[in-house]
DNA sequence: CAAGGCATGTAAATCGTTACATGATTTA
DNA sequence: TAAATCATGTAACGATTTACATGCCTTG
């Protein structure tokens, strides 16, 4: 349901592509949002029906015409809206990694162990790749129209790292007590 | 693709109607997993017809006769290889919380703080829900055959404390800089 | 006496992934 | 010369939500 949402968010920043919608999530909301290709196009479609969007076509040689999007004075209302909604307090959320640390209590000490071990190391790897992040996020700090987004986006990067640190903190913690105690 | 799952875990504890997988979801991993009892049925008599669970009917009057589910051996070991398999590292998550503060740049000074201080109100609030999770665990401490599983629980809990704590402070300072960078 | 809990399910619609289809250019 | 990047999309399938359908019992 939020995806159109996204798109209009990434396109109020600057007008880009499908496949460039795609890499922008790839770089700076794949911790919390994401989605396919084949996914993006079609939402481009629906938004440029509903008038919240406008394409402008491109043309290249050997490769398929560039469909440039660019949001609409609809699309920026749209957006607003939808920023200042209440969000239901639940959050719902799914976490394969969580799911699976649930029910590892299954398993014998030594398998317990080896996938505690992998997935701290995950997490370090994710934690080295946030330094790509700032790099973009202080960038866009230097663009005018762009300083009060980057404020955010500077705030929920520092906290993204917080919760990458306490979870590396937990898994070396978990490994430690189940070495003792199992 | 991984509801078969979440289900195996739990008859795995013990035998259950779709009714109480729901109510455990709700009560234990609704921070990283949920369903709607329209997806756990179906699910669950799916699993029956590959011989994972196997169903025993109890009669009741005025309410549709419980189906009490229990996991198999073939279930059992279902269960373990899933356990055992690899996560691919990307851990990929959607939160509707977090995509709207990415953008919640866009908005105005106030909006922006209306926002900031009504999540941090929800995460508060989710932050005093924990207690409940935290007597089942120490109950299920107590279960014979649960000890190693509730150990696993137990830790897992600390982690979600600790990230909930992590967050409220999070907001509370963003709030603070909010207040007097804009 | 209304609301919520107990207890099952089906049908339709929407959301998301995987697989398919194309093909030039750049990099290792 | 193989793989990755650029660039678009469609079709089939699977996962998930929403709406529909029933009806008693318990608690406030």
């Amino acid at each position: 349901m939020s995806l159109p949402n996204v798109i209009l968010g990434f396109l109020n920043v600057e007008p880009m592509t499908g496949y460039d919608l795609k890499k922008n999530m790839d770089h700076s909301t794949q911790l919390f949002w994401h989605a396919k290709l084949s996914q993006i196009y079609p939402t481009l479609k629906q938004l440029e029906t509903k008038g919240l969007v406008k394409a402008k076509v491109v043309p290249q040689k050997g490769k398929p015409n560039k469909k440039i999007y660019s949001i609409t004075k609809a699309g920026r209302r749209d957006l607003i809206t939808w920023l200042n909604e209440p969000l239901d307090e639940s959050n719902p959320i799914k976490s394969a990694v969580f799911l699976r640390l649930f029910f590892l209590g299954v398993l014998d000490k030594e398998d317990i162990l080896s996938q505690l071990r992998c997935q701290l190391e995950a997490q370090r790897a994710r934690l080295k790749r946030t330094r790509q992040a700032e790099i973009i996020i202080q960038e866009a700090g230097q663009t005018p129209g762009l300083a009060q987004q980057a404020l955010m986006w500077d705030l929920l990067h520092q906290l993204g790292k917080l919760q990458m640190q306490t979870s590396v903190q937990w898994f070396e913690k978990a490994i430690l007590v189940v070495e003792k105690r199992l």
